[in-house]
DNA sequence: CCGGATCCCTTGCGATACTG
DNA sequence: CAGTATCGCAAGGGATCCGG
C-alpha cells in the first residue's frame, strides 16, 4: 500500500471534512430538527418543538442556534403579538437533504441486515 | 399541509432510520476506524491505532467491538506468535464507503460556505 | 411565544496500569 | 500484541423556573 507523504496529506484532509461534516450534525436532535422544517419548508419554534418528540425548550434553543451559525437555517422573527420565530433552510442547509435521504436508505438496510438474520 | 396518521408513521420510520444509521457511526473515532480499515482493505488492531492520531487502546477495542457487533467489520485472529488480529470491512461495511464519500464531499463544500463568506 | 439561566445527573472519553 | 480494569474529569443533556 503506498505511503507517501501527498497520500497521507490527502487522507487527513478527508478525515478533516468528515470531521466538519460530523460536527454539523452532531448532536442528539439536530437531524430530526432539520428533517421537520426541511418537510414544512418554513417552522415556528412551537411547531419543531411538537414535531420533535422528546425535545426540550433548552435544548431546541440550543441546536437551532449552532444551525443558524452553521448556516443550515434562516431565522426570522414574525411582527405578531406575542412575537413568533420562524425557520426555514438556507440552500446551503437544502443540499444536506440528500445526505440525510442517503443515512435513511442506509438505516433501513442496516436494520435488515442485522434484524433480518439473528 | 397534510397531517393524517399514515403520513405521521412514515416520518416516523424515517426518524428511526436515521437514527439506526447515525447510532452506528456514533462515537468519537469510528469513522476513522471504518476509514483506515477500508483503505487498507485488511489492517491489523496496532496499524490502526497508529493511523488514528489521538486515539487509546481502549477506545480502539471499544469502537471496534461495536462495529463487529453491527456487522460493519469482520475480525480475524491470526495464528501467529503473539497472536495478531485482523480486521476487514464486511460486505455489508462496504455498503458505507458511499455515505462517507458523500459526507466528505458536504464537508468540504461546507467550509467552502463558512470561511469563504464571512 | 421564544428562549435564557440554573441545577444536577448521566455519559463519553482519556490516562494509566495490568493480563494472556 | 491485543485487549481489560479502574479511576476521574468534562461535556451533554433533562427539568424547571424566569424574563422580554
Amino acid at each position: 500500500m503506498t505511503c507517501n507523504p501527498e497520500f497521507q496529506t490527502d487522507r487527513k484532509k478527508e478525515m478533516m471534512a468528515v470531521h466538519d461534516a460530523m460536527d454539523v450534525l452532531n448532536g442528539k436532535w439536530k437531524i430530526y430538527i432539520i428533517s421537520s422544517i426541511c418537510h414544512y419548508n418554513k417552522r415556528r419554534f412551537s411547531d419543531i418543538l411538537n414535531d420533535v418528540i422528546g425535545i426540550s425548550n433548552k435544548m431546541l434553543s440550543k441546536e437551532l442556534k449552532e444551525l443558524e451559525v452553521n448556516k443550515l437555517i434562516k431565522r426570522t422573527v414574525l411582527d405578531t403579538h406575542p412575537v413568533t420565530v420562524q425557520y426555514e433552510l438556507t440552500k446551503h442547509g437544502k443540499t444536506l437533504q440528500t445526505i440525510i435521504n442517503d443515512l435513511t436508505d442506509w438505516g433501513i438496510r442496516h436494520r435488515r441486515e442485522i434484524t433480518g438474520k439473528e
